[in-house]
DNA sequence: CTATAATATGAACAACCATTCAGTTTATGA
DNA sequence: TCATAAACTGAATGGTTGTTCATATTATAG
């Protein structure tokens, strides 16, 4: 079964909060498959069997999490995208919102990339769905007559790739360089915006 | 420990590659943690203990594994990039080295990613080397007039994300469209060459 | 106040798994 | 051929872990 139990009282939502907050820290410090329920329900200061009553499985738990995660990245870019005008100024909203929502919740990269561990189809879903939200948008900007007509599923994936890798490297403290981000994002821009080669003068 | 000892006889080269091939097939098939000694030891067709004979741990296995697979990539990249003399053609060559290369070995990417759940170090150490070398290609197409001066440590990122996910996006056949590879290829390239948006006239 | 449902406990269980080791078979080289 | 080393075996071990359950506590509605 996959089915949470949402408790109803007001001490026992507390409780199934302070659960879930245990489990996001310990699967993004150890993993999931090398944090136990008991590590859980310790961190969390409730008995093993007290688990149960809101998670049939650890499995349900981890689930839960990373829809929570993918529901709530989602929302967050969507909304801060909806506040600009221009295709350019979207994109761009979007890598910053994704990076900063990142660099706040270090957790979220391993909880998403980690379902393809746990179970390849949610890991696949979750690129597939959010590729194709992406595609529409860009669509509707071929339309609009603001971006070149590039096969926007290849575009859609290419900026995705962008957008994680960047975030990434800010989250992980990859590299020695200059992390603000605001800086990292008006590189990138660069490149997309006036492509990465020299012209050759025509 | 985290020594291999390797074969000397002919019979035991052939048992050491029998463990190991089925070692990433099932790291790639159900995992690391999922994967138990003794699938790996029934997949290759020998006793539990044989493992050990050459490996002193799960771990170290996994360890070579991923070391191998690394070596090999880069080897990869570095051997088709070399035959070309633009940056253009270079980086052309690179990107579809890198994807023929995943759709040849597709337990690639399980197996450098889960890296993160087994030893985060592995991960960060894996990605950081691979980008100073970009760096340092990158640097030097900027002496050479190739390539904007844009940040070198910024664009390597943002390369390695574009392929990393039009990668996955052909060994996981995710989406729907023409998936051949020069094809796609191209329509990164000319992302990458023109800009993505459209140019205003002047 | 009381009956009932919700919430919480933690010891116990059954399954699983990485690793070891005492003993056997096979290959090698002198 | 034979002694020795290398390769191999698989049952046993010791530890771990997800889940259950009988029992206890707390909250709520009537």
């Amino acid at each position: 079964m996959n089915e949470i139990k949402m408790p109803t009282t007001r001490n026992a939502i507390g409780t199934f909060n302070v659960v879930f907050d245990a489990a996001v820290e310990l699967f993004y410090k150890k993993g999931y498959h090398a944090t136990t329920i008991a590590n859980i329900t310790q961190k969390a200061g409730v008995a093993a069997g007290t688990f149960y009553l809101y998670f049939p499985s650890k499995l349900s738990l981890y689930k839960h999490i990373l829809t929570t995660f993918s529901h709530n990245i989602r929302k967050e870019i969507a909304s801060k995208v909806s506040l600009k005008e221009t295709r350019y100024e979207k994109e761009r909203e979007g890598i910053k919102a994704f990076i900063e929502y990142a660099k706040q919740y270090p957790q979220m990269y391993n909880i998403i990339w980690e379902s393809l561990y746990i179970d390849r189809q949610l890991f696949i879903d979750y690129y597939d769905s959010f590729a194709k939200r992406y595609i529409l948008a860009l669509e509707q900007a071929v339309i609009n007559d603001e971006i070149r007509p590039l096969d926007t599923e290849v575009i859609a994936y290419t900026l995705m790739g962008i957008t994680n890798f960047i975030g990434l490297k800010v989250v992980m403290d990859l590299g020695t360089r200059n992390d603000d981000i605001d800086y990292i994002v008006d590189v990138v821009m660069d490149m997309i915006d006036e492509g990465l080669f020299k012209k050759k003068k025509t």
